[in-house]
DNA sequence: CTAGTCCTCAGTAAAAATACGGATATAAGG
DNA sequence: CCTTATATCCGTATTTTTACTGAGGACTAG
C-alpha cells in the first residue's frame, strides 16, 4: 500500500525537525510538509492531501484543538494526532472531543509514535492505557464541577485579581456593589472555595486568569 | 580533528530521539550517549568523556541547572548547552551563573543547534541576540524585584492560597495572628500588590503556589 | 561594630469581605 | 408552562483585611 503522507506541525522548530529526522527513515512513511502555526497548517491542507497530521496543542495565537475542529470541518477526511506535552486529563478530553484520533505525549517514543500513525492510518484510534486514565479520570472531574463562570462572572474575577476592591468593580463596571457582592459569592460556590484568596489561586490553577 | 563527543539529555523521549536523529547526519558530531533525568546524565559523565552536553532545564525531580552546576564541578572540562522552551530572562541568567556554555530555545532549527555545538566546541559561548536581549532584560528587572520570598512568608502563603484566614493561620503556626498580618504586608509589599487576590494571582503566575 | 533581614508582637482604626437573609426581570430549556 | 440560570439590587451584621504606627531579638554579611 501507498506510503502514509504525513504533516508535522509544532511551533518548536528543533522538535519538528527532530521528529521529521526519525519519521524519514521508516519505509511505510512519507512526510510531505511541516510548519510550525495554523496559518502553516491550513496552507498545507489546501495544497497537499495528507492523511495523517501531527499537532502541539500549544500554538501561537491559537490553540491546536480549536485547530483540529475547524481542519476537520473543511477536511474530514484528515485525520489528527496529538503530539504535546500536556500530561492532563482535561486536554485529552478536549481533544477527543474536538476529532483526536490519537494522544501522545512527547516522551513516548520513536515505535510508539509510529504504531500511532499506522493505526490511525488504518482507521483505528490511539490512545495507549494511561492516557485512557487521564481521560477517565477526569470525566469523572468534570460532572461534578460542571458548574463554569458566566461572563459577568468572569469579567468580575479578572478585575478581583487584578486588586481592585469590590466598590472600584462596581464603579468600573457601572453597577451596585451589591451586585458585585452577589457575582463573588456565586463564584465562590461554583468553584467550592472558602475566600478570595483561594477563589484567585483554584482560578490561576485552572488558567481562567 | 576529531569529532564533537555529544550527549543528550531531556526527559521528552521523542525530542531525545529526533535530535539525535537530526545530529546523527553531521559528519563533526557523534552522539555517545542520551538520558533523561540527571541520574542518566551522571552515570553517562562516569563511563564517557563528551565535550558537550545538550540538557533541557524541566527534569523529574530536579532542575537541570542545578544538574549543569553539580556536574560541572565533576568534570570541568565539559560544556553544557541548554535546550529548552523556557523563553524567559530569569531562566537564561540562571543559566549562565551556573555555567552553561550556551542556551537555545526549542524553536532554533538544526542550524544553528549546530552552530552553537561547534562554537561551544571551540570554547566560545553561544547566546543569540534574542537570549542575550532575554538576558539583559531580565537583569534590569532584577535589581528590581530582587526580594524573594523567605521561608515563613512562603509557609503564610501557601496557608494563606488555601483559604485560611489570619487567625486559623496564627492558630496553625502557634504565633500571633499579628505576626501572620506582617507578614501578608511584607509579601504584598515584595511582589508590590495590592491585596490577597492580586497577591494570590502573582504567586501562581510566578509559580510559587 | 553596624546595617540589614527575618521573625516575632502590639494598639488603633478604617476599609473591605463575608455572611445571613431577601427580592425582581429576562431568557432559555424541557 | 415550569424550572433554572443569569444579572440585577437591597438591609443588616460580623469577620477579616488593610493601614498606620510602633517595637525587640537573633542572625548574617560587610
Amino acid at each position: 500500500m501507498s506510503k502514509i503522507k504525513t504533516i508535522v506541525v509544532d511551533d518548536h522548530q528543533l522538535f519538528r525537525e527532530g521528529i521529521i529526522s526519525l519519521l524519514s527513515k521508516n519505509d511505510d512513511l512519507e512526510i510531505i510538509g511541516e510548519g510550525a502555526s495554523a496559518d502553516d497548517l491550513f496552507a498545507l491542507l489546501a495544497s497537499s492531501s495528507p492523511n495523517i497530521v501531527l499537532i502541539d496543542i500549544t500554538m501561537p495565537g491559537t490553540n491546536g484543538l480549536e485547530v483540529i475542529q475547524t481542519a476537520r470541518e473543511k477536511y474530514p477526511e484528515v485525520k489528527f494526532i496529538v503530539l504535546t506535552m500536556h500530561a492532563e486529563g482535561q486536554y485529552v478530553v478536549k481533544a477527543v472531543r474536538n476529532g483526536a484520533y490519537g494522544y501522545l505525549i512527547k516522551n513516548a517514543d520513536e515505535n510508539e509514535l509510529i504504531t500511532a500513525i499506522k493505526n490511525v492510518a488504518n482507521g483505528k484510534k490511539h490512545f495507549n492505557s494511561e492516557i485512557s486514565q487521564l481521560m477517565i479520570g477526569n470525566m469523572a472531574i468534570e460532572g461534578e464541577s460542571h458548574k463554569k463562570l458566566s461572563d459577568r462572572e468572569m469579567e468580575v474575577l479578572n478585575l478581583v485579581s487584578e486588586g481592585q476592591t469590590t466598590k472600584e468593580i462596581a464603579d468600573q463596571l457601572f453597577v451596585s456593589a451589591r451586585t458585585v457582592e452577589t457575582h463573588r459569592v456565586n463564584m465562590m460556590k461554583k468553584l467550592k472555595v472558602q475566600n478570595t484568596a483561594e477563589l484567585i489561586k483554584k482560578a490561576a490553577h485552572l488558567k481562567l486568569i
